[in-house]
DNA sequence: TCTGGGGTCCTAGGACCC
DNA sequence: TCTGGGGTCCTAGGACCC
C-alpha cells in the first residue's frame, strides 16, 4: 500500500548539553573548560542540578547530593542555580525551534519533540534539517545541542541520549530492534534503578535478555504495565509516553530544612509559607483544586503523604492551612524530626468562569485579601509577608 | 556519602452503589 | 452462611524523569 503503513522519520527529539552548566559557561568565559556544577550549595543539604562535562571526567553527575560532588572534585566551580535565566533561554530556543516546524512539544526545560513531518521541501531532508537546527543554536544562541530522529518520539529521545553531547542520530525507519540491541539497560527510558535491580536478581542484565522475554515471565517479574510497556518496545514501537494527553495535573511545593526540627511552630510557619505559594502559583496558572496533600519525611528519609479531597475547591491559603494543620497531625507523632515538609493540591484543574460564587463568602475574601498581598509583594521592594511568617515579630 | 524540587503515571486496596 | 460482578471515587505508596 502506497505511502499508507510506511514508516518515516518523523520526529526530532532535540536536547540541550548540559543546559544549566552551559549557560552559565557561556554567560562567563572564565568557566570555559572548567568543571562547573550547578545545584546546591556545598555544606549545606542538596543536590547536583545539572554539571558540565569536564565534570563529568570527575564522576560527578546530575542528582548526586553536593557534598559528594565536592569531595570527587574539590576545586570545581560550584554555582547556584539561576532559574529565571535558565527559563528565559528556554523561551528563546524553542522560539527558535518552532522556526523550522510549527510542531514543537517541549517536554521539560531543555528538550523538545520536533514534528518534521511535510518539512522536507522547506529544509530538505532530515539530516540538513538537523545540521541547519544545530548550527542556529550555536551562532545564534551559542549553546550547544544533541538531535535524535527516529519514526517515533520514543525512539527519537533514546537515540538523542545516545549521541549526547553535540551529537546528532538519525534512526532509519525499520532498524529501531537493531538499534535496541546496542543498548544498555539503563539507557531504556522508564527503566530505573529499582526495574533493573528486580532483572539482575533476576538473571537479565541485557536489553536483548530483557526484550526476549515471554510474556507471562516478564508479567511475573514487572506486573502487567510495564510488561506491555517493554514489549511495546521490544516490537520497535513507541509505547506512548509522550503523547500529548494530560489526565492530571498537580502544583506543589516542598522545603528541605537546614537541620531537622520537630518543633511544632517551626513546622507550622513553614506549611503556612507553602501554602501560600502554592495557592499563589495556582492563582497565576488559573487553577483550582478539591484535594490537598501533605507530605512528611522525617530524619530517617522515611517519606510519607496524605490527603484530603472534598466537595467544593479550597479557595483561599489560610483555608489550606488550616486542614494542613491536620493532615500534619495526622502523619507526624510530634516527636520524631523531621527533614522536609510538602504541600500540594492534586487533580488540579481550570477555574470555571462564575464559579467564585461557590466559595462561601468569607472564604472569598479572604482570598481576595490573599491576592492583593500577593500583587503588592511582586510589585514592590518592600517586603510583604503575613506577619507570622516574620522571622522577628515587628515592636 | 547523604540523599532537592517539581512533576507524571501506575498499582492496589477499601468504600460504596447498582 | 454464602456470596457474583462492575463501576466510581478515594487514598497511599512507589517508580521514574528532568
Amino acid at each position: 500500500m502506497p505511502g499508507g503503513d510506511q514508516q518515516v522519520l518523523r520526529f526530532f527529539h532535540v536536547d540541550f548539553d548540559a543546559f544549566y552548566a552551559a549557560i552559565e559557561q557561556r554567560d562567563n568565559p572564565q568557566l570555559q573548560s572548567k568543571p562547573v556544577v550547578v545545584g546546591a550549595a556545598p555544606g549545606r543539604r542538596g543536590v547536583v542540578a545539572a554539571c558540565s562535562y569536564e565534570a563529568r571526567s570527575y564522576g560527578i553527575h546530575s542528582a548526586m547530593p553536593i557534598g559528594q560532588a565536592r569531595r570527587l572534585c574539590p576545586h570545581a566551580v560550584f554555582l547556584r542555580p539561576r532559574m529565571d535565566v535558565y527559563v528565559e533561554e528556554s523561551r528563546r530556543l524553542m522560539t527558535l525551534l518552532g522556526r523550522y516546524s510549527p510542531d514543537v512539544q517541549q517536554v521539560s526545560i531543555d528538550e523538545a519533540f520536533v514534528d518534521v513531518a511535510g518539512l522536507q521541501r522547506m529544509w530538505g531532508p532530515p539530516m540538513e534539517l538537523a545540521r541547519s537546527i544545530r548550527k542556529a543554536t550555536v551562532d545564534e544562541r551559542a549553546l550547544r545541542v544533541s538531535i535524535g530522529g527516529a519514526s517515533s518520539r520514543y525512539f527519537a529521545k533514546l537515540a538523542s541520549a545516545q549521541c549526547k553531547p553535540d551529537g546528532l542520530l538519525l534512526l532509519e525507519p525499520g532498524t529501531e530492534r537493531e538499534f535496541l540491541a546496542s543498548l544498555q539497560l539503563t539507557d531504556l527510558w522508564g527503566v530505573g534503578a529499582s526495574t533493573i535491580e528486580r532483572l539482575h536478581d533476576r538473571g537479565v542484565r541485557s536489553v536483548t535478555q530483557l526484550l526476549g522475554l515471554d510474556r507471562t515471565t516478564s508479567e511475573a517479574m514487572l506486573g502487567e504495565g510495564a510488561s506491555r510497556y517493554l514489549s511495546t518496545i521490544a516490537a520497535g514501537s513507541d509505547p506512548g509516553v509522550f503523547s500529548r494527553r494530560r489526565r492530571s495535573h498537580s502544583v506543589s511545593s516542598e522545603s528541605t530544612f537546614a537541620s531537622d526540627t520537630s518543633s511544632r511552630p517551626a513546622l507550622r510557619k513553614v506549611l503556612l509559607s507553602l501554602c501560600h505559594r502554592v495557592v499563589d502559583r495556582m492563582a497565576e496558572q488559573g487553577v483550582e483544586s478539591r484535594t490537598l496533600v501533605v507530605k512528611v519525611r522525617d530524619a530517617k528519609f522515611r517519606t510519607r503523604t496524605v490527603r484530603r479531597s472534598r466537595d467544593r475547591p479550597f479557595a483561599s491559603a489560610a483555608e489550606a492551612y488550616r486542614h494542613a494543620c491536620e493532615l500534619l497531625e495526622l502523619r507526624w507523632d510530634g516527636k520524631v524530626a523531621l527533614r522536609l515538609l510538602g504541600v500540594g493540591f492534586a487533580d488540579v484543574r481550570l477555574i470555571e468562569p462564575g464559579q467564585g460564587d461557590l466559595f462561601d463568602d468569607r472564604a472569598a475574601r479572604v482570598r481576595t485579601v490573599e491576592r492583593t498581598v500577593a500583587r503588592l509583594a511582586k510589585s514592590t521592594t518592600a517586603p510583604i509577608t503575613k506577619a507570622s511568617l516574620m522571622r522577628h515579630r515587628p515592636p
